[in-house]
RNA sequence: GCGGUCGUGGCGAAGUGGUUAACGCACCGGAUUGUGGCUCCGGCAUACGUGGGUUCGAUCCCCACCGGUCGCCCCA
């Protein structure tokens, strides 16, 4: 085979497409419950959007971007995330003006990243993503969490857990950093070579790190919970009586630290926990980035948002089989026998389509019986079969599948024949 | 970027250092002059990832590369 998709990619296929079909149905449905609207933006942004936005000292930035220079010398690059995308979008569009405040959307979109491809992770995925502009309002990171959780609940899935911590304001921030550098600085030489860097690059990272999860001063390392100021931490607890209030069950994990620079305060992953799921196992990483708007040359604004990862989603729900309607159908199968016939099939068929009949036929020059076994093959509930005979009568035989019952109708009647027992009579398109 | 593992027809899956590479599914046709799901019969396809090497000869042995897959890092 020559020509195959790019490593990391993959074709949806129709029986996998109706899946997705299924599952973004079912969370815009939920978005609209939560009175939330789509946002659709560019594919790619100049590339100092995610610079700026999601951080230099990043992996996504720093090894992870599809980067390219275009015909007028323009460094662009194919979105990583979605955040910086919409709020770049929600600074130029001046959505900040907008008298409905908080602005809340969502959008479906897909990321590029360039990383080794295994189980849950594809250099093309596809996001679900929320983002609420314009409130600093607890009782929205919380609604933000449970948009995820009901989601996942609508579909479904059982096997989850929420993960939350706050990562603080500024200054607190700023404070727990420099608690970090001075605990780990006389450990520096004991240190992976990723944490010595990330220990002036960016020490909350280091409390994260898989190989130096059992060094000993990771366990007395300063957490940031003891480092949020009164502000920051009576934010936190509201946000957990809010989440308590809903009934959300939630564990407050410490080291949880997003990857991307411009969280703070709230930040929270949904996990899988089903069997077989793979290594990888978050749905949803999310968090609340205040100062991101005005990182982009916007007015300070807060925010709150989270990206789902829909192939993780499909996996997921795969993975606890969970049922989707999906099974293929086919109202009716329109079998032809004859030259004259045939021919007739043809405009028969755009006639019903037209009168709303989902309807369709041979193009294999199948013989009836082969046209029939596809008929079956496709679901369809009736046939109608139209020979030299019935051609002749201006008749079609209509046959239902399931009973085998067949009945010859005229084809002056046929149409509101077909409409009363597909449509209820009383349907047109 | 690193490591494990794999790479035979549309799919699944045997197999051998040597003139025709099993089989199953699927598909098409026939048995049933115009009617599906069962059965029987027949048909079907430019299949051994790519490039080198060893050999009289390689799908099978060796090497490299590419690709899939799983894991590490990190994340969705």
């Amino acid at each position: 085979m020559k020509l195959k998709a790019p490593r990391g990619t993959v074709d949806i296929l129709p029986e996998q497409a109706r899946k997705w079909q299924f599952v973004e149905e079912q969370i815009k449905n939920v978005c609209n419950r939560f009175h939330f609207e789509e946002i659709r933006t560019p594919l790619f942004e100049h590339t100092e959007v995610f610079q700026r936005g999601v951080g230099d000292s990043t992996d996504i930035v720093q090894k992870e971007m599809y980067t390219f220079d275009d015909r007028g010398g323009r460094s662009l690059t194919l979105r990583p995330e979605g955040t910086a995308s919409v709020v770049r979008a929600f600074v130029e569009n001046k959505l900040f003006g907008n008298p409905n405040q908080p602005v809340k959307l969502y959008y479906f979109a897909q990321m590029f990243r360039y990383e080794r491809p295994q189980k849950g992770r594809m250099r093309q995925l596809n996001q679900f993503g929320v983002e609420v502009m314009g409130s600093a309002d607890p009782a929205v990171d919380a609604e933000v969490i449970d948009l995820a959780m009901t989601i996942y609940k609508k579909l479904g899935l059982k096997s989850l857990k929420l993960v939350i911590n706050s990562l603080g304001d500024n200054e607190s921030r700023a404070s727990h950093r420099q608690a970090l550098v001075d605990h780990f600085t006389p450990v520096k030489d004991e240190l992976c070579h990723d944490c010595q860097t990330r220990l002036t690059q960016n020490p909350l990272r280091i409390l994260d790190c898989k190989t130096d999860k059992d060094h000993p001063a990771m366990k007395t390392a300063p957490s940031i919970l003891d480092y949020l100021n009164e502000a920051s931490k009576a934010y936190f607890d509201q946000v957990q009586d809010y989440l308590t209030m809903m009934d959300i069950d939630y564990v407050v994990d410490k080291n949880l630290v997003r990857g991307l620079d411009y969280y703070n305060h709230t930040a929270f992953e949904i996990m899988s926990e089903a069997e077989g799921f793979g290594a990888i196992t978050t749905l949803t990483g999310g968090g609340r980035y205040n100062g991101l708007a005005e990182e982009l040359g916007g007015p300070d604004t807060p925010g709150i948002g989270f990206g789902m990862g829909l192939e993780r989603l499909i996996m997921a729900l795969e993975a606890e089989n969970v049922e989707m309607p999906i099974d293929r159908q086919l109202d009716c199968y329109l079998v032809a026998v004859g030259e004259d016939a045939s021919k007739e099939a043809v405009r028969l068929v755009h006639e019903l389509r037209m009168n709303g009949i989902q309807i369709d036929k041979d193009y294999q020059e199948r013989k009836m019986k082969g046209q029939f076994k596809a008929a079956d093959r496709l679901n369809a509930k009736y046939v109608l079969i139209l020979g030299e005979d019935e051609l002749e009568k201006q008749v079609v035989n209509v046959k239902e599948m399931a009973t085998g019952e067949q009945a010859e109708i005229p084809i002056t009647s046929l149409m509101e024949n077909m409409q009363e027992k597909l449509l209820g009579g009383n349907e047109h398109a």
